[in-house]
DNA sequence: TCTTACTGTTAACTAGGAGCGAACACTCGT
DNA sequence: ACGAGTGTTCGCTCCTAGTTAACAGTAAGA
């Protein structure tokens, strides 16, 4: 299980001490028990949503710094318990379509080159540019498809961008299970360990990009 | 005294209902039982910090868009709903948002920054990751409404890539002239001088990307 | 009309933990 | 030997986060 509470503590004691504040003094401003500021920032309390808020007001960050997602990934492969495989071809879509392109390339919907793959789900390419790391695509995910025929995460360089434009999808990253559904967006650091997986009765599509900072082959 | 929490409850509502989810829905999703979001929602209890963050994720939202109107003073970010910035020229899409970005960005129509320029142009930031030279964006063209108001054309470092979603475009690049229209999608090297123009009657929305290669400030 | 299945809302209850006070073990300057 | 700071731990209390009902309303069938 993912807990988003997990360091909360820790990183409260840490902001806390670069702006030289005692637990006490902290306590006072915030009319709470030093003891208690003490077991939060051990992690042997959890705050209430108030408190935490004031706390967060009172240290001058917004409350969403505090919490483990939103922070930078502090060391790189972050070995979580997940089965990570780093597979063949297909599964860095920036190896998927090879040929160079022009310095435009406009494409219609009819004319896409399209990648299909088992397991129902299906790649079109929406721009060809002379960016040999990058891939702009529409990707087809019926339902019950999923990025991995097995359900191992997928680990690769740079980052990848979504938009879903119907139906919704089950994205696991890392050890958070996020779902897109139309109209929304996201983006994520692809050395995370991810997945998608198609769980509803709706064919998804969405509009991605996805790059790879470290086009070395 | 000043209760942020006081409309958290119909904050959450309103999101949850722009997302078309149901409240059982949403409860089995995060394992709370559908009363007790009711309660949430009309502020006849207040969720831990555990379910807030979980709510949070779970519509798409960063937690501090949930509480009632933020910080008045000083620096930090001030977040509220989707933060509103009217900018009369700015050529460079790069440099229109400047604060980083966490690891994994999921954003939802409702709350998204928006960036919009007089002349009917408006981008809507599509995730905000860590990668600074990359702009992901929804953006819209008023009909009438131009890149530049002036009918220059601009020329930037990297690649720009573009799916429309609605309405037509008229792009310029170099010396080529060409439309974009529902379904297709295009990537250039921005390096070439670009213009975009929505010569039509509708208004434009397309799903942009635009990555400059070379970072430098 | 009477189901069935969904929606959101409220009442009554309980168990767990938010938060407290007091005592703890330190480190500094007097 | 002192206070006067620092942060930490132990027990305890009492509040409230979260539950399981039963509730009322609506839409789609049969």
């Amino acid at each position: 299980m993912f807990d988003p509470m997990h360091d909360l503590g820790p990183r409260l004691k840490t902001i806390r001490l670069a702006t030289n504040k005692s637990l006490r003094e902290v306590a006072r401003s915030l009319d709470v028990s030093p003891s208690f500021l003490s077991q939060i920032e051990n992690g042997k309390s959890h705050p209430s949503v108030a408190t935490l808020y004031s706390l967060a007001r009172y240290l001058g960050v917004p409350v969403d710094t505090l919490f483990a997602a939103t922070f930078d990934g502090n060391n790189s492969a972050s070995s979580s318990t997940a089965e990570i495989t780093s597979r063949t071809s297909l599964d860095r879509p920036t190896d998927a379509w090879d040929e160079g392109g022009a310095r435009i390339s406009l494409v219609n919907a009819q004319n896409r080159s399209v990648l299909t793959m088992d397991s129902g789900v299906r790649w079109e390419r929406l721009a060809a540019t002379q960016e040999a790391d990058i891939n702009f695509m529409e990707i087809v995910y019926e339902p019950g498809a999923g990025s991995n025929a097995n359900g191992d995460l997928v680990v690769h360089d740079g980052y990848e961008y979504g938009y879903a434009l119907e139906g919704e999808i089950e994205i696991t990253i890392g050890e958070s299970v996020l779902n897109l559904s139309k109209n929304q967006s996201i983006g994520f650091d692809s050395s995370m360990p991810h997945r998608f997986r198609n769980a509803g009765t709706e064919t998804f599509r969405g509009i991605w990009f996805v790059h790879g900072c470290h086009p070395q082959k």
